[in-house]
DNA sequence: TATTGTTATACTCTATAACTATA
DNA sequence: TATAGTTATAGAGTATAACAATA
């Protein structure tokens, strides 16, 4: 037996504005990770390859600071990028402390495949917003909330 | 010296449904991190509170499983807000395997102090949006994204 | 002295398996 | 056999400190 079962009281929790923008945002986590699983590439690996293809030759720290990872943390996630043989780091003429990221044919290859997929998922995404007016409406409430 | 200092193109990047709703969130919760930080809590005990205020007498797997919480995870934070007095087991009569949830005195009083913050940063978040109605679209379009 | 990459480490969140006691 | 709570553990993601090489 599993309890009388009355439904819970809610409402509050879940009207609240932080509240509904985790669950919306895990959800489309979850929609993307089930979308990009035949790629193995994970959110924040989909955003280093692009960053990487649209800048090739910039320093590690630079791509890391745009995307808000730290440093240290973006290592292994170039490491496995490398090992995987879709990225590759070069010296950087004049500055031999820093390492130059570039896509290998490969990675340029898996890039362009995963941004159809994106391509592809982002307009479903339009769709259950009800049109590019609506998503645009999205971004911009999404904008003012960051201030 | 800092290298050139051109500016990276992250707009492909950025245009993401995904990503802005990511960065978005993050932005989110360090807000209400910082306005629930004098009374040391985060998001998920403050929806703890409120959920066992609004539905005294649960079992922790209802609470739990509401919240999208694993009850194996659930423990640790139970334990945090019984340790704290904030919160209180009760044995279910007539079930001796489940624990009923209860605030304390002082779980009450601390959620009505939360609920003042909360409102507060409710009221900052509607005004940054641009109003009410503004605060539904965007309840509504991340109500959309979740099916 | 500052920058760049790296290692080590720790803390939170999340996920699973397995145990206990109860039903 | 199923339920409820618990423990242990492992994997991500994220944060800081400290080090080596270089500037």
């Amino acid at each position: 037996m599993t309890g009388s079962g009355d439904a819970l009281r809610v409402e509050e929790t879940t009207s609240i504005i932080g509240y509904r923008l985790r669950r919306a945002q895990l959800a489309i986590f979850q929609q993307f990770l089930s979308t990009f699983e035949t790629l193995n590439l994970r959110p924040a690996e989909f955003s280093v390859l692009v960053l990487i293809g649209n800048n090739p030759g910039r320093k590690q720290t630079e791509i890391a600071e745009v995307l808000g990872i730290k440093r240290a943390n973006f290592v292994t996630l170039i490491n496995r990028l490398d090992s995987r043989g879709l990225t590759e780091r070069r010296v950087v003429p004049g500055n031999r402390r820093a390492n130059a990221l570039y896509l290998t044919p490969a990675g340029a290859g898996l890039l362009e495949e995963a941004r159809r997929l994106q391509d592809a998922f982002e307009t479903r995404c339009v769709e259950k917003l009800g049109g590019p007016e609506a998503r645009d409406t999205l971004l911009d409430l999404l904008e003012k909330l960051c201030r």
